[in-house]
DNA sequence: TATGATGCCTAACGATTCTAGGCATCAATG
DNA sequence: CATTGATGCCTAGAATCGTTAGGCATCATA
């Protein structure tokens, strides 16, 4: 990845994804969009990583899709947040912050 | 893991094994108890997580290691950071905290 | 004597991200 | 008109790394 860009840390793809769905309705490579301009441009997520965490997810049953033409005109596969993916994002969240918490102390040490 | 413990993610280890060796020489087992410690047992290393990762760590040339006798009277393998490993500690401690500010720019987002 | 903590290790598994490829459309550029 | 880069979807294979589950030994404690 280019230099700047933190590479994801495995764990944390979901929550981004579900974060950055929580603003609202979204197709697959404008999540990409969305989580590169959210994050003033360090954080790069590949198709080859977002395609299949998208399928895993609604697997899940934390998003739904359907197929709508995008305002470009072109088809494109549009999703959307769950009560339970909004559930989700909130646990995920958390425990983010609790590893965050975690790490600190940690690093505080004399 | 035991609730309330958060899950390591994958990345964040070496840095937490680096971090307890700079605060001075451990054995392995050590390396466990002192994360355990300075994380007030939030986080806990398995020995299945720790033993490899020293390996994989040592390969890296940024711990070095020796035999020796524990007080408890015991055999351990001591492990000590290298100047290599400091220079990677810092490394990746700039690493996560790019990684946790560009986590909550997204997360702040309206 | 039995159990739990300490001390080392390995093998197999599972989860997840990345690289690299394929395919199509569209706008901008030469 | 041809090319290139961005947009849009997807998959296969590789690589990474933490966990589970096992093995083995010592020691203090019950």
């Amino acid at each position: 990845m280019a230099k700047n860009k933190a590479d994801l840390l495995q764990g944390t793809l979901d929550m981004l994804i579900l974060k950055a769905l929580s603003l609202g309705e979204l197709h697959g490579y404008g999540v990409i969009q969305r989580i590169r301009q959210l994050s003033d441009e360090m954080l790069n997520v590949e198709q080859g990583s977002l395609y299949p965490a998208l399928y895993r997810i609604e697997q899940k049953g934390w998003v739904s899709s359907r197929w709508d033409v995008h305002e470009t005109g072109r088809d494109a596969k549009f999703y959307k947040l769950t009560r339970a993916g909004r559930k989700q994002l909130e646990t995920e969240e958390a425990s983010w912050d609790r590893l965050v918490l975690a790490i600190a102390k940690v690093r505080q040490a004399a």
